[in-house]
RNA sequence: AGGGGUGUCGCCAAGUUGGUAAGGCAACGGGUUUUGGUCCCGUCAUUCGAGGGUUCGAAUCCUUCCGCCCCUGCCA
């Protein structure tokens, strides 16, 4: 399930690794002693309600990532303080993608809701330091109260009851005695504050629920706010790492830890990330999978990371991206072109080559003995030849790439055209002779001869062929499902939809394609999850369903492909 | 006439106390190449949202203005 660690990321990557604010503050606490026994503590707090996604990834390399850096620890924790949106398979989800993504938490695993003893402990303690009541108002009449960004709220009527009578209801509200909705707990700070956040927060609300760990025990859950800052506090977090809409929310982080007078956990804010072409909502990705636009959670066009591990993205893919992408405070959006280029980094170096055809088209070399079969080397790696090859089975009747022929080629096309050379990897030059075509003018095949003296492709004369294509022996190839996969989304950012349209207006209605592909037949039978890269087309993984009898591959994604642009800009 | 955050090349992003704009991606040009892949070399911000000021000198200090993002859940 862990994918190797072992491979590191590029110098580049590590220099500016160790550069953003968040690193400089650290290294900054650390050698001033700010830290009271000298060590980092951080954590990854997740809600069990959804599947982890790249957002999540650069917050799990930040924050575990940091605790490697300095030598400190990583807690995983579950902030499960809302028994309605929370179970217990979002829970075991995300524990596997932390893990596949290369990081561990040790024993060092917890939960908000094994808190909430202790926070109800404080929650009565705040009652009686006189910071905090029990609101009896109904929700619109909070909501009322609450002001407006440039009106101050007003204060509940309930604002100043007594400690005795706010114990009192406080108790019954966690004994069962009430309805949901006929009581809060706030705290008591300022109706007039200019950050809304800081008017009587709400702390505990009624929830007749049932929690998929307390089950039926607490029918009482603590607010997002009270949770939050504590469970770091009670767990010696130094560094509580959060994405920039909690800005906001440190003034009362700040408060309940300075009243409560508990050990100052230190809230610091970085900014969330974006990726053209696709959302990372978790509304969003809910929708998705709800209304069936994709498969499941782990569609290999989600980005979550359950969905990238079926495509086939190493997870030293991610780490490798959220390295590079760094960390900051201002808002942005990265080009999913770059994220696409640290996979290829990667996969440059670890994926095999193997020979396959997407679309096919059968080339008869006329020249060449009806039975006879050759067998050529493909090097696994051609720059490193050492590392080993496989053999490939050579036959008269080959097929190629429909679109590695052209009647009408243009200039710079040296691929394959009426009576043009061109060489068959590690195999032999062939001229085409003959174009066949069928009743509707489809071309059904090409005649062609090949140069018995370019065996192995090259030639004794060294004379210069520009094309190089690839191939499967007609004779031996394996029919194979290949989806062929581009991004969810037309438009670069469709969590900013213009008006009136929604995000789901610009899916991409050609997101997935499936080819009816001829593969070698010696990656037929390769286990699911190996990658490999089809060498002129794009680094392909072994899908789940994958079998040796009907193997099916996932395009993890294409290799650069310059003469395709050079048409574009043609064109 | 609310508060907070933020604006450095098309994208990401360095730029500690003012000293004369890193790096990566993309793009473009060239070399190597039995993957139009990889690799290698080169080009790519007189300018740091805009204006004013301080200074010998400012992306970095002061000031005014502008843009974008977040906050009025008994969500996190």
């Amino acid at each position: 399930m862990t994918e190797s660690k072992n491979a590191t990321p590029t110098d580049e990557a590590s220099a500016s690794a160790g550069k953003d604010f968040i690193r400089i503050k650290v290294k900054n606490d650390l050698d001033t002693g700010r830290l009271r026994d000298g060590s980092l503590q951080t954590r990854f707090p997740p809600e069990p309600n959804g599947y982890l996604h790249l957002g999540h990834a650069k917050s799990i390399c930040l924050n575990f990532g940091l605790a490697e850096e300095f030598g400190g620890r990583c807690n995983l924790r579950f902030d499960d303080t809302n028994p309605l949106k929370e179970n217990q398979e979002y829970v075991d989800a995300i524990r596997a993608d932390v893990r596949w993504l290369g990081f561990d938490w040790e024993d060092r695993e917890y939960y908000a809701s094994d808190y909430f003893e202790q926070l109800c402990i404080l929650a009565e303690k705040l009652i009686v330091l006189g910071k905090a009541y029990v609101d009896s108002q109904t929700a619109e009449e909070i909501h009322n109260n609450r002001g407006t960004l440039t009106r101050p709220g007003l204060n509940s009527p309930f604002r100043n009851r007594g400690t005795e009578e706010n114990l009192d209801l406080f108790r019954r509200m966690k004994a069962g005695e009430f309805p949901d909705g006929a009581h809060v707990l706030r705290a008591k700070i300022d109706m007039a504050s200019p950050n809304v956040i800081m008017r009587d927060p709400i702390l505990y609300r009624i929830r007749h629920a049932e929690h998929h760990r307390t089950r039926n025990r607490w029918c009482i859950y603590p607010m997002y706010d009270f949770t939050h800052c504590i469970s770091d506090s009670l767990e010696k977090v130094t560094h509580s790492l959060c994405t920039l809409e909690f800005v906001n929310n440190r003034e009362l982080y700040d408060w309940i830890l300075e009243t409560l007078d508990l050990f100052r956990s230190e809230q610091t804010e970085f900014a969330r990330l974006s990726i053209t072409r696709t959302v990372l909502s978790k509304r969003k990705l809910i929708q998705l999978v709800t209304e069936g636009h994709v498969s499941g959670w782990d569609d290999p066009r989600m980005p979550t990371l359950s969905g990238l591990r079926r495509r086939g993205v190493p997870a030293e893919a991610i780490r490798e991206f959220c390295a590079r992408i760094g960390i900051a405070r201002a808002d942005n959006i990265v080009d999913y072109g770059f994220f696409e280029f640290c996979i290829r980094e990667i996969l440059n170096a670890t994926a095999k080559r193997a020979m396959a055809v997407l679309d096919p088209l059968k080339i008869i070399l006329e020249n060449y003995p009806e039975d006879r079969i050759e067998w050529f080397d493909l090097p696994f790696f051609p720059d490193e030849p050492e590392k080993g090859a496989q053999s490939l089975p050579f036959s008269r009747e080959i097929w190629i790439e429909r679109s590695d022929f052209r009647e009408d080629a243009p200039e710079k096309f040296f691929r394959l055209a009426p009576g043009r050379e061109v060489r068959l990897r590690y195999a032999y030059y062939i001229t085409c002779k003959e174009v066949r075509k069928d009743s509707t003018g489809r071309i059904d095949s090409l005649v062609c001869v090949y140069d018995p003296q370019s065996r192995g492709g090259g030639s004794p004369d060294r004379r210069k062929v520009r094309g190089t294509l690839h191939w499967v022996s007609i004779a031996h190839a394996v029919p194979a499902a290949v989806r062929l996969y581009d991004s969810l989304f037309l438009q670069d950012d469709p969590e900013n939809i213009p008006a009136g349209k929604t995000f789901l207006d610009t899916l991409n209605p050609n997101s997935l394609r499936t080819v009816a592909a001829r593969i070698d037949p010696g990656i037929a039978s390769l286990p699911p999850g190996e990658r490999v890269q089809f060498e002129r087309l794009g680094y392909f993984c072994v899908d789940p369903e994958s079998t040796p009898a009907h193997p099916v591959f996932n395009r993890i994604v294409t290799l650069k492909d310059t003469w395709a642009k050079l048409e574009q800009r043609r064109s």
